[in-house]
RNA sequence: GGGCGUUUAGCUCAGCUGGUUCAGAGCAUCUGCCUUACAAGCAGAGGGUCGGCGGUUCGAAUCCGUCAACGCCCACCA
């Protein structure tokens, strides 16, 4: 078969994609073998592929391919997530775009849309993961609101209920005013801005005289419904008892005393708006005050306020600021920094807010989850980000797991006519249990469920489970067999939301921990360091690239900016590199492709050796990746099987295996070779999947294989581990390099061309495989062992053994001298250093007696350098 | 305010429990080569007081203290 000169990618992956997709490589089900799961993190349905999912998808890749190779039975789950709150959003913009409102429709005319939706847009992620070759099982794709999904998710809520871990209460929550639902913390972001401070004036109630009340919201004040001083504060001794009266309003309010107040912060009064405010809510709670909720759920006043009403809050800070101003009410305004709470999702001014919602008790679920992070059992890489988890847990809330939203887990709950509800799978369940309570109800239309969803996460927090069913059908043979995981790769950011909780839930249903290990990418962000963002326009299309650079150059590209831990400073010319390191491949074996190969042939005398040493140099570099990857150092392992194709197995094994022009190759370092490649393309595969397929099936089709479906996706690799006589071979081939390095310092000075043919001359004795090995790799007429190297010639040393080539003329004997004599400085400098100490009694004492020894060595060692070289000078100064 | 992390070559990073001439790798740079696999290539070279200061030690990039810069996470200060 005839290669072409450059390689190209979009064919070849296209092809083998499909192939194995066909084939169904990707396949797992139980079996004998060790397992190696993982579960993809699911992306919202309606995404579409970012770096991100590049980064984490190529990493999972990764790891699933190399578990084939090692012979184990790798299943990698893919799916994806309702989102609610993101996709209820797209679903409410798009029926807004042609006039329809979601409180004009029902729940269930607005669940068709959404579905419709998801149906259209959904999943063209997962098509999308296929062009980065990623070997997920397919026939498996689930989706957090699937069938076996959803019930588990109820299944779950329903027994939490009845453990007395799921309650129902009024508590101040973190409240979207645009996606009009209740947040949990962890989606709430805290940014600075530069807000304004506001000193009103409150009057005191029949007097003449007022107290300042500093504060950033002066449009709540429709809502307060005390002033707090601290008892200890001197300066407002004087309001003790009193009333105030609230500016504007006019309504007058009690001056309480509370030390929660900070006496140094403005003027020492603070305004109390328990609807409106965390800490508000708490004094108001303390000293039972009434509480005005002056906001109706989209931000606007309610009528509660009493003036403003229908007013959007923002429109009103800068209306009242006026009014006050006016009214002589406001006595100044300062500039002033603080931390605003905005939505994840929707991006907008977060409202605290008094509402009723569904909680989950966390303490019980922490107290499981910490011990096995931190003992180890489960592994984090890196592992700082056990003390983030240990900090999360030991000061763990109340999970609000409610959203006032239709998208998603309807919440199982049933309210009776008469009040109160009752809690269960089904209405007809619901039903049943309501009569056993003794309601009046008679069928399930005199039920009504509640109107709220479930926080997308408590779905999540159940997928390593019920994506094997192990929640409807526990101890199936497939949630046996799969859990617990292996690994989870996923993003720090979301190790709260996600990674903690489904411990909790694995240890809560199965007793047993989601998955061993935990590997956190980091964040992507460009060559300066920016995060990748749409507004920022900086983010490439990773189809584009992949496009451009064929998937294999783009995943080397990604891996090769990605230590493990750090951030990803992403540059397309990583790409670039990877583009080329596959060209390169591909060339490689067109070489030897094109080779002829002959069996009235003695293997030649030095490829013996030769492929002695390369096997030895196989089974180095494999331990050495092989300890990498047990360490998650996915990208030194990469750079690591790259050195070796490009170096060792391109620079010099093909070098030295090389038949000379129009020559065949014997067919013994043929085979060895072709084996050789064939090794090399399953070390390369878990990083580049496809060309290493492409060249595999090649060399599985010389080598007339009987399978069917071949594929390199059903190879297993593994080495011996080296021996001494390999080490003793790895060490010479390095010597050889040294020499063969010398030669060639010599041509590049004295620019003498490569097929130009030079003496070297040496006055020890060398082995004469490495004379073989040397004279080809740097063209050597002859390698002569001499008493005295002659005039004019250059020298070097490898090791203490010197090398001279004999040059004649084309020497500059001056420079020469010079550069040895400074050489010869270095080395005496060097050899008082390690006199001094030697003569340090100290030293000689208290350092282990190796130390001392290999210190002598190297004095002796250097000693013999300088004589060398001092040999040298007098010859070229004859 | 609390916690964590980072600082080593122009860039991105290795360097494990101090000791192998330990100061490394890849990329970038420079020089020379269209050598019949690959110019997306080959050969060679230059480049760093290991953030500053102090300490421990026979010996420190590595351990301790301190300062500085940067980054991240958590927290209810109006």
């Amino acid at each position: 078969m005839e290669l072409a000169s450059k390689y190209t990618p979009s064919e070849v992956e296209k092809k083998w994609y499909k192939y194995w997709e066909e084939n169904k490589l990707f396949s797992s089900k139980p079996d004998g073998r060790e397992p190696y799961t993982i579960v993809i993190p699911p992306p919202n349905v309606t995404g579409v592929l970012h770096m991100g999912h590049m980064l984490n998808n190529t990493i999972q890749d990764i790891l699933v391919r190399k578990a084939r190779l090692d012979g184990k039975n790798a299943c990698w789950v893919p799916g994806t997530d309702h989102a609610s709150i993101a996709t209820e959003a797209k679903v409410v913009n798009r029926l807004a775009e042609q006039g329809i409102k979601k409180l004009d429709l029902t729940r269930e005319e607005f669940l068709t849309h959404a579905w419709d939706w998801t149906h259209e847009h959904g999943g063209i992620i997962l098509k999308q993961l296929r062009r980065l070759g990623a070997s997920c099982d397919w026939d498996r794709t689930s989706f957090t609101m699937d069938k076996e999904r959803s019930e588990s998710v109820i299944k779950v809520f329903c027994d939490l209920f009845r453990k007395g871990l799921i309650y129902r209460g009024v508590r101040m929550v973190n409240w979207d005013p645009k996606a009009l639902t209740a947040l949990s913390d962890e989606e709430v972001i805290y940014k600075e801005e530069h807000s304004k401070l506001y000193y009103l004036k409150y009057f005191v109630e029949g007097e003449d005289k007022y107290a300042v009340v500093a504060t950033t919201r002066p449009e709540t004040i429709m809502g307060d419904t005390a002033m707090c001083i601290n008892p200890n504060d001197p300066k407002n001794q004087w309001l003790k008892g009193k009333k105030v009266i609230v500016p504007l309003v006019g309504r007058a309010i009690p001056v309480i005393e509370d030390e929660y107040v900070d006496i140094e912060f403005g003027t020492g009064c603070l305004k109390v708006t328990p609807a409106h405010d965390v800490n508000d809510y708490m004094l108001g709670d303390k000293y039972n005050l009434p509480s005005i909720d002056i906001f109706n759920d989209n931000g606007t006043i309610s009528e509660a306020a009493g003036m403003y009403v229908g007013m959007d809050r923002f429109d009103v800070r800068a209306q009242i600021e006026k009014d006050l101003e006016t009214a002589g009410l406001l006595e100044k305004v300062e500039a002033y920094t603080n931390k605003v709470g905005f939505s994840e999702r929707t991006g907008v001014v977060i409202e605290p807010k008094l509402s009723m919602q569904w909680f989950l008790k966390m303490k019980h679920f922490a107290d499981m989850a910490l011990p096995p992070v931190m003992n180890d059992e489960i592994r984090f890489y890196p592992s700082k980000y056990k003390v983030t988890y240990r900090n999360w847990l030991e000061n763990i809330k109340d999970w609000c797991i409610s959203r006032q939203l239709w998208w998603g887990h309807r919440i199982p709950a049933y309210y009776l006519p008469e009040g109160g509800f009752v809690v269960a799978e089904t209405a007809e369940e619901a039903l049943k249990l309501a009569k056993e309570k003794g309601s009046s109800v008679q069928s399930v239309e005199d039920l009504k469920q509640d109107e709220d969803a479930l926080d997308t996460w408590f779905s999540s927090w159940l997928w390593p489970i019920s994506l094997f069913d192990g929640i409807n059908n526990p101890n199936n043979k497939e949630i046996e067999y799969y859990y617990p995981t292996t690994t989870l790769v996923t993003g720090p950011d979301i190790i709260f939301f996600w990674v903690a909780r489904m411990i909790m839930a694995g240890y809560e249903y199965i007793g047993k921990m989601p998955f061993k290990n935990v590997y956190f990418t980091g964040i992507v962000r460009d060559k300066l360091g920016r995060k990748m963002s749409k507004s920022l326009g900086n983010s490439p299309d990773p189809l584009m690239l992949i496009d451009k650079y064929g998937a294999d150059g783009v995943r080397m590209g990604m891996l090769l900016a990605a230590p493990a831990g750090n951030d990803i400073l992403f540059d397309e010319s990583l790409c670039q590199q990877g583009a080329a390191f596959c060209n390169k491949i591909w060339n490689a074996f067109r070489l030897v492709q094109g080779w002829s190969v002959t069996d009235n042939q003695e293997q030649s005398e030095a490829n013996a050796p030769t492929i002695n040493w390369f096997e030895a140099k196989l089974k180095e570099s494999a331990a050495e990746i092989e300890d990498l990857y047990s360490k998650f150092r996915l990208s030194e392992a990469l750079m690591t099987a790259f050195k070796l194709f490009t170096d060792e197995f391109s620079g010099w094994y093909l070098e030295m295996i090389k038949p000379g022009y129009q020559k065949p190759i014997d067919r013994k370092t043929y085979e060895s070779t072709l084996r050789f490649f064939d090794m090399l393309m399953k070390i390369l595969h878990p990083f580049m999947p496809f060309i290493t397929e492409e060249l595999w099936q090649v060399i599985n089709e010389t080598n007339g294989s009987s399978d069917s479906v071949p594929s390199i996706m059903k190879q297993t690799l593994s080495f011996e581990p080296m021996t001494e006589g390999d080490k003793e071979l790895l060490a010479k081939v390095e010597e050889m390099k040294q020499i063969v390095a010398g030669v060639r310092a010599i041509r590049n000075q004295k620019n003498i061309a490569p097929k130009e043919e030079l003496l070297l001359e040496v006055t020890t004795e060398i082995s004469p495989v490495i004379a073989l090995l040397v004279k080809k790799m740097a063209n050597l007429s002859e390698i002569k062992l001499v008493s005295e190297k002659s005039d004019g010639s250059m020298t070097f040393l490898v090791g203490t053994t010197e090398y001279a080539v004999p040059l004649g003329n084309l020497i500059d004997v001056d420079a020469e001298i010079k550069k040895m004599e400074t050489e010869v400085a270095r080395l005496q400098g060097f050899m008082n250093g390690i006199n001094k100490k030697l003569s340090n009694e100290k030293f000689v004492n208290n350092a282990p007696a190796q130390v001392v020894e290999l210190e002598r060595k190297k004095l002796s060692d250097a000693q013999m350098k300088i004589e060398a070289l001092m040999d040298s000078i007098s010859a070229l100064k004859k």
